[in-house]
DNA sequence: TCACAAATTTAGATTAATCTAAAAATTTGT
DNA sequence: ACAAATTTTTAGATTAATCTAAATTTGTGA
């Protein structure tokens, strides 16, 4: 059984993966985890004995097999967490993270199984993040960045890059909601911004937004 | 705010003071906390440095004011979780104990509140135990135990004093519910164990059985 | 009341997770 | 290719929670 500070690097390990082709090395662990790198070498080492990440010295970390088991298993029960607290508690999509953190580390296969099951087996998270199922399966996402839709594309809003709180409040205020059709009406070269349209309205999006929000093309 | 230690100390403390005039003493609380009185000792001195107990040597420990809110505080949630698990996740009573010590220490008051209010504010947990409210207030129980009953008298099965997984299985086994109405036809003076008419139906009670079942009478 | 048993505390060690400061390895730029 | 910069690891210390063994305090029964 993995600890709690186990957990939660597995997780970092598996997100940082995702980024880099070399996997986790030392020093951007140690920003995700908000942790100094000698901390990081030490967990490393602990994690490697217990066969949850491939590691050698100097070299960075990959999870095992087993590890990246234990890192899905984390992952879907923050997404599901997440789903339940928009859907069944009122949480704004904003509020969501810190609390299902804490209820990401609840051992419980049943609890798990049956949370899944209250909520019909959601699909995406409320950011637009896939959830893995009981296997570690999940949707691979065929979605591009709106950043990089050419003028005269079109998509669905499916997901966002940064999930921070301050960026889902400036959705919000923008009103782009998940699932809503936009249209790249036209690329700025100077700044990189691009005019939208959604709803039938026009807005203009910042190329660091632009660059955090997922589309969908069909 | 606490760690999940303290958390658990303070808990134990609370449920100790129920039990015990003179509170929790040193050997109990390591005997509740599967622990060894030296590591109780080191605690309770944390505890009374952070001035959530009173604590003098040798004299045992009581929670102070600030301490018994944070103890209720936890009551609250592990017995709202627990009506969240058998109401809405399909766990039986005799499940729901030790995924609610995890769940209850997963810190947001907003989901303690929109929680009680997804399941309706409930006053019992699945065992019939009451659930304190966000000020900490909850019924004090007019409830007696089924060994109390006087032959003839009767009443509502109301709550389990003892909520090991084995006793309310053999509560299931039996068919004695919740909320069912209990008489009591006959003592035996020898074992002191009873008869009881249950649905119509009589059954023979053992009197550590008997001891562990509330009744309220009315 | 006082000796002994039981309960409790103290002293000193251990483990997990972290830190700082220093050393070592790797990478980079010219 | 090699010196400097960057990254990573090591060494040694710290904190929280626990342990064992020994010492101390309390309380009880003769």
């Amino acid at each position: 059984m993995a600890t709690l500070s186990e957990e939660n690097y597995l997780k970092a390990i598996f997100h940082l993966e995702n980024k880099f082709e070399q996997g986790a090395n030392t020093n951007a662990l140690a920003e995700k985890m908000e942790t100094k790198p000698s901390s990081v070498t030490d967990m490393l080492k602990k994690l490697s004995q217990k066969k949850l990440v491939d590691y050698k010295k100097y070299q960075g970390a990959k999870l095992s097999k087993k590890g990246k088991e234990k890192a899905l298993e984390i992952i879907r029960k923050h997404r599901l967490w997440e789903v339940f607290l928009v859907e069944k508690l009122n949480f704004s999509w904003d509020e969501v993270h810190d609390v299902a953190e804490q209820l990401e580390h609840v051992q419980s296969r049943k609890l798990t199984l049956e949370l899944d099951r209250f909520l019909g087996h959601p699909k995406r998270d409320p950011h637009g993040d896939p959830i893995p199922d009981a296997e570690g399966n999940f949707d691979f996402n065929d979605r591009m960045l709106l950043s990089e839709l050419e003028e005269g594309a079109n998509g669905i809003f499916s997901g966002v890059k940064d999930s921070s709180a301050s960026f889902l409040q400036y959705l919000d205020k923008q009103e782009i909601t998940l699932g809503k059709e936009i249209a790249v009406l036209e690329r700025e070269n100077f700044d990189h911004s691009i005019r939208i349209k959604m709803d039938g309205k026009t807005k203009h999006i910042s190329a660091l937004a632009a660059n955090n929000i997922f589309i969908k093309t069909s």
